[in-house]
DNA sequence: CAGGGTCGGAATGTATACAAACGCCGCCGG
DNA sequence: CCGGCGGCGTTTGTATACATTCCGACCCTG
C-alpha cells in the first residue's frame, strides 16, 4: 500500500465535501491522528495538501482550520469550470480522432472511450432506478472525459475545480438538480467521434445550463 | 518566521521554473536538506505542496521527479488562465465598484487599487529602462488583479496556473514577447472605475493576444 | 557467456522525541 | 470594576531515529 498520507488526502477532502468538518472548524492534529490511526507526519502532509488544494488555511502557530467558502465564489467557480471542461472536452475528443494515426500508442485510451458510453448507459437506467446513485456517476462521467484529455494539468485542475462543486453542492440541501444525461449522451457521442468542436461547445452549454440551475435554486429567495 | 515549508516551497518551485531543475531531475530528500539546511519534515511537505500544485510526481518508494511539461500542454493553459483571469478582472472591478457601498469594509482594497496604478506606470518607465524587470512587474500586475478578486478560490487557481505559464516561458530562450502595458493601462482603468464587464473583456483580449504572441513564435518551426 | 536469482545499499515512509510559539486564564494595579 | 500583563498548558514546528521497500550489482548456474 502507497502513502498513508494519500488515504489521509481523500478522507479529509471528502469529510470536507460532505459537511462533516464545517467551514471554519479547526483541524487539530492530535485529534486526526487518533482519528485516522496514523502518525503525526502523515497528517501534516496531508494537510499541506489540502492547503495548497484551497481546503483549508494555516497560519503559523495558529492550526489549519477548514475554509470559508461563500456562495459568492460558486459564480466565478462555474465560470472556470466552463472553460476547464471545454477545454478537456475539446482535447478529448481530438485525441480520439487521432488515434488512429498515432497507431494506437495509447491502449487505455479505447478503454477510457467504451467506459465513457457505458457511463451514459448506467446514467439512463440508474436515472429512474438508482436515483441516488446518479451523482456519481455524474462526476465519473466528467472525470472520464478530464482523463481522456491526456494532459495532467487538466486533469489536476479538473480534480480541484470538481471537488469545490462537489462541496457546494454539498452545503446546501444536498439535493442536486435534475441530471440531463440527454446531454451527456450528445457529448460522448462528439467525443468518441473525434469532434473536437462540437465536443468543446456541447459541454460548455451543459457547464452553462448546470450553472443556470443552480442560480434558479438559490438567487430567487 | 513562519514556516520553513514555505519558504522550501517557495525557492524549489522557483528552481523549477527559471530551469535550474529540468524536467524529469529527481528530487532526493536528504540532498534538498542538505542545500536548504533543514530537516526531511519541511522537505517533504514542501514536496507534498508542489506534488499538489502539479509541479512534481511522486511514485511511492520511487522518489520525486520534477514533472514533464510538454508544449502541447501550452494551450490548455492559456485557455484556463483565459476564464480565469476573465473572471478575476470582472470580480475585482465589481468589488471596486462596490467598495463605497460597504463602506470601506475592506482597507486593503484601496491600497490594492493603488498598487496596481503604481505598477502601470512602473512598467511604463520599465520598459524603456530597465526591461529585464518588466516580466516581474508583469506578474505582479496580474496577481494583484487577482488578489483585488477576494476570492481564495480564484487565487489559489491563478497561482499555480501563473507558475505554469512562467515556466513554460523560461523552458525557452528566456526571452518573452513584448509586453504591451498600453493594454494593461486599460485594464487598470476599468478595474478602478468599476467597470465589471469592460474590465473582464479587455483582460480576455489581453491574454488572447498573449497567447497568440506564445503560438507565433513557436508554431512556425 | 548469458540469464536469472539473491543479497546489499540507499532512499522513502512512518513514528517518536524535543523545542518554540501562541492563547487562555488568572492576577494585579489603577 | 475593568484593563493590561505574565505564567502555564496546549499546539504547532522541527529534528532525529527506526521500518519498509526498491533498485542495482554480483554471483551462480545452465
Amino acid at each position: 500500500m502507497g502513502k498513508l498520507a494519500d488515504t489521509v488526502v481523500t478522507r479529509l477532502r471528502g469529510g470536507i465535501v460532505d459537511g462533516t468538518y464545517a467551514p471554519g472548524t479547526r483541524l487539530v492534529e492530535a485529534d486526526l491522528c487518533r482519528e485516522f490511526g496514523v502518525s503525526r507526519v502523515p497528517v501534516r502532509e496531508a494537510l499541506r495538501h489540502l492547503e495548497a488544494e484551497g481546503f483549508v488555511v494555516s497560519r503559523p502557530y495558529a492550526g489549519v482550520r477548514v475554509a470559508r467558502f461563500g456562495p459568492d465564489e460558486a459564480a466565478d467557480l462555474f465560470a472556470v469550470r466552463r472553460a476547464l471542461e471545454e477545454t478537456t472536452a475539446r482535447r478529448a475528443a481530438t485525441r480520439m480522432r487521432d488515434r488512429t494515426s498515432v497507431a494506437g500508442r495509447d491502449p487505455g485510451l479505447e478503454e477510457l472511450g467504451e467506459r465513457l458510453t457505458s457511463l451514459v448507459a448506467m446514467g439512463h437506467t440508474a436515472l429512474r432506478e438508482w436515483p441516488e446513485e446518479v451523482a456519481a456517476l455524474n462526476t465519473s462521467f466528467h472525470a472520464t472525459i478530464a482523463e481522456l484529455s491526456g494532459s495532467t494539468v487538466l486533469v489536476s485542475l479538473f480534480r480541484q475545480v470538481a471537488a469545490k462543486i462537489e462541496w457546494l453542492y454539498a452545503m446546501d440541501v444536498g439535493v442536486r438538480g435534475p441530471h440531463s444525461w440527454s446531454e451527456h449522451a450528445a457529448i460522448a457521442e462528439a467525443v468518441t467521434a473525434g469532434d473536437p468542436e462540437r465536443a468543446a461547445a456541447l459541454m460548455a452549454e451543459h457547464v452553462e445550463a448546470s450553472l443556470t440551475g443552480y442560480l434558479l435554486r438559490h438567487a430567487p429567495q
